[in-house]
RNA sequence: CGGGGCAUGGCGCAGUCUGGUAGCGCACCUGGUUUGGGACCAGGGGGUCGUAAGUUCGAAUCUUACUGCCCCGACCA
């Protein structure tokens, strides 16, 4: 993508409303356009590193056996009368009226949808397990909206939902929900630590938050360092084995939101040594719920007994808008934003220090070419900018390599490679230039 | 939902107390000099001063109501 044609509004200012460093670094950047209190427009820059996020979730949802389908945002009153939430859900819930003055809602969840869905399309115990997800815009109408898309009125979650037939198969599921999420934020690039929550109606040991470490967190969290260094399975991990002994080496550790943190019990379980206590942004939530919606609606299954048995259920979001600032609030320094590989917009910023130069334009041209050729995305800034101001703004949005051309290399035979992490320069020819940025890929 | 603050050009702000017909920095446009980490000079464009009513010869400024946004708290993915 030449800059020129891109959309990419940077501010040269910290705007007075964000008071977090990622509301801060994506008004910036110009990711995000706020348009009223917690919802935003989605600009390139925000829109693509959004959509790199979604698809690392689709993926590790598809590898863990849950299947993709889409459930609309406007959802019918009734459903929810149906479960007893529509009253108990209190102002949250966007409740709206159509033409014919029915009631319907914005979406702020779909379990009472799925649970209809999967009355309809489940007769007998032999069509579970059900794994089904999807990923959508929701809405719940928080009093009060804050750290930019953080925490927004008007969100992207993917939030999947496993149906079986009794406890046991229900904790086979979510088990493979706990192994998901590791791998899921693992590959953004994140520290994602599971910790016990309150698990809702069911009680017992199956609700976890997962929780991203990051300085600026929203708040206080307790655990094991062992769990920061945890090795997490690779993509060859077999979801149909034990997985619940593969999770144990996590929920056998300490770990703890401050609601939930136990000092006496964090300091008999964990050696001094390693007892991490730093900030955390909850980015998934898994629990089992039971049989919470299918008794308050009627969804059932005949057992190989023949004896009308309830769903068994569990939910398990992810916060995939948030995610766009809780890795911008992990991955961060004084001059912007610090992309992993795996959700950058783009993998190379290529820098023209000179346009109009022939010489620079030809090599920056080739570069281009060259680049987008191997299958790299590149971020080519063709402006007529000064130097200084390319630099700052190509650190500012955080691409993780930067290729810096200038007449002044040019005649040595010499280009500048900067990882953007680390700020290591590499003055290269431009061939081993290309050959390291395209090797990564 | 309680408490507080703010609303003036795209962004950040001054002007409001003490009423006199709107200004600064950045950004933007034109020309020139510059050019490897946010240059300089000159010229220029852009604002129903959140909305509505009121007071007044005259309102960004005073009064009233409303709306929006931000912060603290309670609440939450």
């Amino acid at each position: 993508m030449r800059l020129t044609d891109y959309f990419l509004p940077t501010l040269r200012e910290n705007p007075k409303e964000a008071e977090i460093v990622s509301h801060t670094l994506m008004l910036r950047a110009g990711m995000v356009r706020q348009e009223t209190a917690g919802i935003y427009s989605w600009l390139p820059l925000g829109f693509n590193v959004m959509k790199k996020i979604e698809q690392i979730v689709r993926e590790e949802q598809n590898r863990a056996g849950f299947v993709e389908i889409l459930m609309p945002t406007i959802q019918p009153a009734d459903l929810w009368k149906s479960s007893g939430r529509y009253e108990d859900y209190g102002k949250e819930m966007l409740r709206i009226r159509d033409r014919h003055d029915r009631e319907m809602l914005y979406g702020p969840t779909n379990e009472e949808m799925i649970t209809e869905i999967s009355k309809m399309g489940v007769r007998s115990y032999r069509d579970l397990p059900t794994r089904l997800y999807h990923i959508q815009w929701k809405f719940r109408d928080e009093v009060r909206p804050r750290f930019g898309v953080m925490r927004g009125r008007e969100f992207l979650m993917k939030d999947a939902y496993s149906i079986d037939i009794d406890k046991e198969a229900a904790r086979r599921s979510y088990y493979r929900q706990f192994i998901a999420y590791l791998r899921t934020f693992e590959r953004m690039g994140l520290k994602a630590i599971p910790m016990a929550a309150d698990s809702g109606p069911i009680g017992g040991d199956m609700s976890h938050e997962f929780v991203i470490l990051a300085d600026t967190g929203e708040s206080a969290v307790f655990c094991d360092r062992d769990l920061v260094d945890m090795p997490v399975p690779a993509d060859d991990i077999g979801y149909d084995d034990d997985l619940e002994a593969v999770a144990a080496a996590w929920t056998s550790k300490y770990a703890a939101t401050d609601e939930k943190h136990d000092e006496a019990k964090f300091v008999a379980d964990v050696p001094e040594e390693r007892r991490v206590s730093a900030r955390g942004i909850e980015v998934g939530h898994i629990f089992y719920f039971g049989t919470k919606y299918s008794d308050a609606m009627g969804a059932s299954v005949q057992n190989a007994d023949g004896k009308a048995t309830p769903f068994e259920m569990g939910s398990y979001g992810i916060g995939v808008s948030r995610l766009v600032a809780g890795i911008i609030e992990a991955n961060h320094d004084e001059a912007g934003i610090i992309w992993p590989e795996s959700v950058a917009p783009f993998h190379v910023g290529l820098i023209n220090l000179k346009v109009g130069d022939s010489e620079t334009d030809e090599a920056c041209n080739a570069f281009y070419q060259n680049l987008e050729n191997a299958g790299v995305d590149v971020l080519y800034d063709d402006t007529d900018e000064r130097a200084g101001g390319k630099f700052k703004n190509m650190d500012l949005i955080g691409l993780p390599w930067q290729l810096i051309v200038g007449p002044r290399g040019i005649k040595s035979g010499e280009v500048e490679v900067k990882n953007r992490a680390s700020g290591e320069r590499f003055n290269l020819s431009p061939d081993a230039a290309l050959n390291m940025l395209t090797s990564r890929k």
